[in-house]
DNA sequence: TTAAAAATTGCAACCGATTGCAATTTTTTT
DNA sequence: AAAAAAATTGCAATCGGTTGCAATTTTTAA
């Protein structure tokens, strides 16, 4: 289309008869380089249009100011709140973002973590699939020294700083709020305990029992992947129980399993809470939609998504080392709602 | 970390006993290279791990298969659907994706566009943010030849493709739905009119009434961002109304608003869809969760991600130019919900 | 068997910024 | 004012593919 070539820094140097190399280091504010020469640069530069080249730039420098994201999915609130903490990062300290979701499949997030890979990311940024089981996949990254940041659904590893907030303790809270509610057969909808987030929580849960006294019951305890479908399933399981084993509260690991068996029990005509109390977690949409609304966890993933990717680039510039700090724990808070509550007076 | 250096063509040719240009143009399939040349190539590249730098590439090729995406913001599961689409398919043809979010502000949906342009992308995807109105921030694309194509939020250009649903017929079909139901005073919740998404549907909405001798009614519509707030707000100005003044049912341009509107309503004693029928757009999951479950329009978030980066690999191959292929326009469908049939027979 | 056409391969310049080290200029110190 | 130290600037090589054009080899045609 239009022939209007691009601005190099030789341009710039010519101009204003000056070396390249002056040109290029009075770009970046080196500071061997004069104050006054470093104004003129800019102003040529600027006078000029000259916009710099990645590539050329990567081609040497070795560095890409991209990072590599991997997240299972981000259609959710939650991703979707991580992305914007992590762009906004990112876009202040001048990296980019590559995206890229696993869909909940191990072998698709290893094709992602190639494809990382082979743009040579500087730096990536990892949420596990589901089923995850080892972390394989990364063992380029590991070897060639390039950092990786796990969030939300971590794996511990020596060479990685993790981004999370205190699985165990939220769900002790939920759980005691449900003790404290009344409720004394509270089952547990958990998700694949490979995944530190459910294994966590499925903890939390067991220890809040424990501490009031109220034996951990296998029977009340389902595992499933937390989707609509595995709400609603969880709602058939508690249907097909006999009436004195069935639970009087149900505590999932997430909002959307909660919302679905909700949904569910409702049109077999429970009442919430009076014959089944619930609490979700996440803070998702629905949880405020869903009638009676939801108790839940809320944590901000836009500050997950922010703290994963300053830990990361304070890591490329070298200031902190991943042994250093290797677990960073942001809050979260328990909200009540009615779907947990019996006393009406809330 | 390790010192492994990085493989290079230079390596493969050194192996092999030729030319680095063989070797180049031999991995790409160049048609004039020998077969087994080819094959030897090949072979050799796997066996010593080479992997090729994309910003040596870029840098000559003046190419960066980089596709970069414009949204208003990722955290509705209708843009997550999309950016699932877009990654499958430009991942499939070898291209990468830099998503960024405008978070609906003109200012910060430029500022992407800059930086999309410095980044050089091949082409760039866009849905516009709330109040945009000019793209003149996509000039230097246009001015350099660089694709842009619109999708869902577009802007109608000469020089740009468009990937839509026919906004005016779904409109008109939920109208349409809710006068045949024996609705008469339907309000409709509209967007900025600046949007192609949210004029369309008005005219539509406006189109259905019209054929059904229905005047329309200035106090029946109601613009806003369509945000949950305003949904509740909207709900608010029903509220205000005197009651012969009242619509009996309401037409959201999204399910957001919708929901939100509902639930005030509810809260006031309303019975939906006895009082006031309801009917969304978007098919959002929390459309299948608010009760009663509320009728609106479906259509495949991945099918616009898929077609929109398709048709801009098009471009980019010049199989097709811009001019060409003006507008795709992709299905859509009513998917009715209880909350816009009074007759419980659904 | 030889000339002409087609298929392969390689030379060498190039893309644009970066960087170690040397050279030059300016400032400080003695 | 000369020597030493500090501040600036530039040379030239380098990063790793890509590509126009020429050279060489192979195949086909005459």
């Amino acid at each position: 289309m239009s022939a209007e070539k691009e601005i190099t820094i030789y341009d710039i140097a010519k101009q204003l008869n000056i070396s390249a190399t002056t040109v290029s280091r009075g770009l970046k504010d080196h500071p061997s380089i004069n104050k006054l020469t470093r104004k003129k640069i800019a102003d040529t530069a600027k006078e000029l249009g000259y916009r710099s080249n990645n590539f050329a730039s990567s081609l040497r420098s070795k560095k890409t100011h991209t990072l590599g994201v991997i997240v299972p999915r981000l259609n959710s609130y939650f991703m979707a709140s991580v992305m914007s903490g992590m762009e906004d990062t990112a876009n202040r300290e001048g990296y980019n973002l590559i995206i890229t979701q696993s869909l909940e499949k191990t072998e698709k997030e290893a094709i992602n973590a190639q494809t990382m890979f082979n743009k040579r990311v500087d730096g990536l940024l990892v949420s596990l699939a589901y089923d995850t089981e080892n972390i394989d996949h990364f063992f380029p990254f590991f070897s060639k020294g390039i950092p990786v940041v796990f969030f939300d659904r971590v794996y511990s590893h020596a060479d990685s700083t993790c981004i999370i907030i205190d699985n165990f303790q939220a769900a002790y809270d939920v759980t005691k709020h449900l003790i404290d509610g009344g409720f004394k057969r509270i089952m547990h909808l958990g998700g694949n305990m490979l995944r530190n987030v459910y294994s966590e929580r499925l903890k939390g849960y067991k220890q809040a029992l424990k501490d009031h006294k109220i034996p951990f019951n296998e029977k009340l305890l389902y595992i499933s992947i937390l989707s609509e479908a595995a709400g609603a399933e969880a709602a058939e399981y508690i249907l097909k129980l006999k009436t004195k084993e069935r639970p009087d509260a149900v505590f999932s690991s997430n909002d959307t399993a909660a919302v679905h068996c909700m949904i569910r029990l409702k049109a077999e005509g429970f009442r919430i809470p009076e014959d089944i109390g619930f609490a979700g977690f996440n803070n998702d949409p629905i949880s405020k939609i869903v009638e009676p609304n939801l108790t839940t966890v809320n944590y901000s993933g836009h500050a997950i998504g922010e703290a994963a990717v300053a830990s990361l680039i304070t890591h490329l510039a070298g200031v902190s080392s991943v042994k250093t700090t290797n677990t960073i724990i942001l809050r979260s808070n328990l909200i009540i709602r009615e779907s947990s509550v019996k006393n009406k007076s809330l």
